[in-house]
RNA sequence: GCGCCCAUAGUUCAGUGGAUAGAACACUCGCCUUCUAAGCGAGUAGUCGCAGGUUCGAUUCCUGCUGGGCGCACCA
């Protein structure tokens, strides 16, 4: 156990019982009784009794026998194997009071010590879904605890704003936006979000409208088995092309060209108006918002060093990387030239290092994408960076509302903007039918209170909810009781 | 098929190598001079998935099994 990190109390009753039985101190630790009327702290004698072979029960019973009141503790009692101790209450209060009135009550564990933490990231283009609250809300979370231990902080959104999806928005642009009288200076991001949604409906063979019937006679066999297996073959081919095509237009975006180069500026900069709004309602800040597309200039530096390095191979006419103990090799570059994610946060990770000199540097996403993190930990650590080992990948679970997922890719995506303004929509109404005072208290730092709290409650909720399926309702949310009652309470003092 | 994660109260989730495993919601009862709601108080609620192992002691650590989630090369 870390002794370093004790208050003076719980070192104090640590003393006690060490000095009697002449063990270090780092040997044993202290625990809460499990009843407030045995004591404040406990103490268990078993590490004692093992390394003397003696009987904890005896050994508890001696130490509580010759306790004599120190300035933090006022008596001992043996329970057992168990030393119970009661505080001094005066002079703890005094160490509580001054500690808090010093601002020293959290230990400065990271003073002089920097930590990234990647959060949120976002892909532009497309609307913050529900889930991406997850990211948001558990790493300013993070961030915030980080502070609070002295640590220097880089909060980093590092924005989806590369790579194949976005060769899709061009491509969807190119073949609807004009039969759709799109304008590009009017654009908002409900229609940047269709035009994705439509694009990936549109390379999906089984989405076509006829997919159900062909598959349908496939299975009733027969001579309409044939000709719908031909059907269903030349669509699938179909939407190879048109998948090809989106390949090629971010191969285009990628070579600088200036038509894919100015569409996708606007649809960035039309996305990023749209997050800043929300991230201001929710009161998240970044020090850092590099997308991927700023490492685009360093593949080529990635590229070289990995081939200097003797770690690419060609499989399948792509380029990869092979990891230890993996069946599936990391692709580093596609077999069209192009970039793919692992090389972009490959360099993004050897950027933070250079940049900021990190001690750790967290990514905080959803556990499905492990793998990618395990595999980019890996290259790194196999290009021989010592600081690999700092990486982190803190996980969570998906997000589910009445049992089923919130994913985007089909389009059924649950809007954040949508879950908070029913979280507003319903503490308000809470509080006009509870007759409570605060519905009169008209806004708190220019904000009406409904939505600090409705937007406390959901922030809250959804950090705290960390592990297993977690299941989400807004309903829930807003049942202000409890835990999420204070936080939320503490949120609107502050 | 392979890999990772998870399994605790009716539900959603905490938690720990040690003493009687917790909270919220739900449910039951009571209080707030009438009813309802809110509020307050109390109560009921558990084979800690199953089976072995390590240990003085396992819900916690290890192995196997079962059940669920997620992921397995040119999306991110």
């Amino acid at each position: 156990m870390a002794t370093h990190h004790l208050t003076p109390l719980h070192r104090a009753a640590l003393e006690v019982v060490a000095a009697h039985a002449g063990v270090p101190l780092d040997t044993l630790k202290v625990d809460v009784p499990p009843n407030p009327s045995m004591g404040d702290l406990a103490v268990a004698c078993h590490p004692i009794a093992k390394a003397t072979k003696q009987n904890p029960m005896a050994i508890a019973k001696a130490i509580a026998d010759a306790f004599v009141p120190t300035d933090l503790l006022a008596s001992a009692t043996a329970a057992g194997p168990f030393v119970n101790f009661r505080a001094n209450r005066p002079a703890l209060l005094r160490w509580v009071i001054e500690q808090a009135l010093g601002n020293t009550l959290v230990p400065a564990v990271g003073t002089g010590k920097t930590i990234c933490i990647d959060y949120s990231s976002p892909n532009i283009s497309k609307e913050l879904a529900f889930h991406h609250i997850r990211s948001t809300g558990i790493g300013h979370a993070l961030a915030q605890i980080f502070r609070a231990l002295d640590y220097q902080v880089v909060g980093i959104n590092h924005l989806g704003d590369w790579g194949t999806t976005h060769g899709m928005l061009i491509a969807a642009y190119q073949q609807w936006g004009k039969e759709d009288k799109i304008d590009l200076a009017q654009l908002d991001i409900a229609q940047l979000n269709e035009l994705y949604v439509r694009w990936r409906d549109h390379t999906n063979p089984l989405k076509h409208e006829a997919a159900g019937k062909w598959m349908a006679a496939i299975v009733a066999g027969g001579d309409a088995a044939e000709v719908a297996r031909a059907a269903l073959a030349k669509e699938v081919e179909r939407c190879a092309l048109a998948t090809n095509v989106a390949r090629d237009w971010f191969k285009k975006l990628e070579h600088g060209d200036p038509e894919a180069r100015a569409l996708w500026d606007r649809f960035r900069a039309v996305s990023w108006a749209e997050f800043e709004g929300v991230y201001d309602k929710l009161g998240i800040t970044f020090e850092l918002v590099r997308g991927e597309s700023a490492y685009e200039p360093d593949l080529a530096d990635v590229m070289a060093e990995l081939r200097a390095k003797q770690l690419v191979e060609t499989s399948e006419g792509a380029q990869v990387v092979w990891l230890p103990d993996q069946k599936v090799p990391v692709i580093v570059e596609k077999s069209d030239g192009a970039s793919t994610y692992a090389t972009r946060d490959f360099a993004s990770a050897k950027y933070r290092h250079a940049t900021y000199q990190f001690d750790r540097s967290i990514y905080v996403v959803d556990r499905g994408q492990a793998l990618h993190f395990s595999q980019v930990f890996g290259m790194l650590e196999k290009a021989g960076y010592a600081w690999a080992k700092q990486c982190e990948h803190v996980t969570f679970g998906l997000v589910r509302m009445g049992g089923k997922k919130t994913s985007t890719r089909g389009g059924a995506g649950v809007m954040l903007k949508a879950v908070l303004a029913e979280a507003k929509a319903r503490a308000l109404a809470k509080m006009a039918e509870a007759d409570s005072p605060a519905a009169q208290l008209p806004l708190v730092n220019g904000v009406p209170l409904a939505e600090q709290v409705g937007i406390g409650a959901v922030l809250t909720v959804v950090v705290a909810m960390v592990t297993g399926t977690e299941s989400f309702s807004v309903v829930k949310a807003l049942q202000l009781t409890g835990l999420v009652a204070c936080i939320v309470g503490l949120k609107l003092v502050h």
